[in-house]
Parts: C-alpha cells; sequence; structure tokens
DNA sequence: TTGATATACATATATTTTTGATGTATATAG
DNA sequence: CTATATACATCAAAAATATATGTATATCAA
C-alpha cells in the first residue's frame, strides 16, 4: 500500500467490485483491484482471504464453489444483505470523497 | 471513526489543516477536525499526539510551547521538510479521490 | 524438460494502528 | 461546588496490515 490513504478501502472496494461485476474469486478480485488502482493499492492474499472470510460470516457474500479443470475457485457473490450493504456503502465513499475534497478547498467560516 | 474509510487519514488531515492554518495546537487540531468531518473523524487523544509527535520526531512538524494563563499549550507548525510533505499529500490526496470515484463510476474497459 | 512465472487457495507471526481507559491539572458556566 | 470544557499525555487491549511461508496446478520459454 503506497498511500495510506488505501487503508481500510478494502472493504469499500469488494462490495463495489463484486456489486458491478457480480461473482468473482479471490485472485480474480486481487488482480482487479491492482489495475484499477493502478498499482497503488496491492491485496495481498493475507488481506484479500481474512476480508473475504469475514463479510462472508457477517451473511454480505456467499461463496460458490467451482472447479476449473484440476483446479479450485471460490465465487464470491453479495447476498440480499449484502447488496444493501454495498448500496449503503456507495453513500459512505460519496461522503469521503466530499469530506477530503473539502480538506483540500476549505470552505469558508 | 464511523466509517472504515477514515482509516490511514490522520496524517494528512494534519498536513493540510497546519498548512492551511499555520500553527494550530493539539486540542484545537481535535475540534477543528471534528467539525470540518461533521462528526465522523473524531480524533481522540490518543491518537492524536502519538501522530503529531510521529511526525515531529520526523522532522515534519516543529513545537513551540506557549503560555496562556496558567495553562500550556503546545503549537505546531510545518518545517521545511513538512512542507513539501504536505504538497506531495495534496497529490495524494487528489489521486485517491480519483481512485475512490472511478471505483463508483468505472471506466470502460 | 526444466525452470520461471502465473494461477489459486490459505495461514502464521510480527508490526502497526486504532480504541478505550486512565491520569493530571486549570478554566469556566451554572 | 460540581459538571463541562480546555489541555497535555500514556497504557493496555484489540484490530488491521505487512511480511513470510505453505501447498498445488498450469503454462510458457529456453
Amino acid at each position: 500500500m503506497k498511500s495510506k490513504l488505501y487503508k481500510g478501502s478494502i472493504e469499500s472496494y469488494l462490495f463495489q467490485l463484486l456489486s458491478q461485476n457480480g461473482r468473482m474469486y479471490g485472485y480474480e478480485i486481487s488482480k482487479k483491484i491492482k489495475e484499477i488502482t493502478d498499482g497503488e493499492l496491492v491485496v495481498s492474499e493475507s488481506k484479500l482471504y481474512p476480508a473475504l472470510h469475514k463479510m462472508e460470516a457477517e451473511g454480505l457474500l456467499e461463496v460458490e464453489v467451482a472447479i476449473t479443470g484440476s483446479r479450485l475457485r471460490k465465487y464470491y457473490k453479495l447476498t440480499g444483505k449484502g447488496v444493501k450493504a454495498s448500496q449503503n456503502n456507495i453513500e459512505e465513499i460519496r461522503a469521503y470523497i466530499n469530506s477530503l475534497s473539502n480538506l483540500l478547498n476549505p470552505k469558508f467560516s
């Protein structure tokens, strides 16, 4: 993680990517995040898998195991609860973008 | 911290507030951050003071002790090194805002 | 055919960050 | 005279992150 600002953002990335792409598997997610953040956010396995497992335990994600050839894949997708949470997360992200914008361009007080 | 997204952002808040307001003291900073983030980011003492001391140890901030009446105040302000770092931090914040915007509104690929 | 890189899952330990609790002391408002 | 605000700070516990390690298959180039 090159910038500290990315801390605490993994859950948001998972919410929004799964919401946009439907089901995805771990390895795919980590590549996608690296790609879309231009290498800024590298979600290593030790961050990704605990995060996925935690969200699964919270009932936000559900897993579908698939076998391609002889290799295992675990597809994750949002549950109903997860879809609602991801919608709230959009607002959270918007509010945060706003907050950072105000930090850079403070309003008169 | 109501939203996880605020994690890792304190340093940015310190950089930008000090850069905009010149010298500020701890208590003032924590009130200001609470105010401008609308209560979203509450910088408790156990977060604020270690952060200030760390940045001071890194040569980014310098302290000026003042006595108002019988009460102690430690004013912090950016050093030359701190000013440069805060300018880089602006770019970091902009890039991050961009990254989050792209997450919400993905580009075609 | 073999060695490097990519795919695909995962955990274990160390370090860092954050939270919640506690501590000291003065100022002010009710 | 008591509660709240101001003003500094640390300590211990919990949570998050980083670094390292582990297992196994697939693919590509030398």
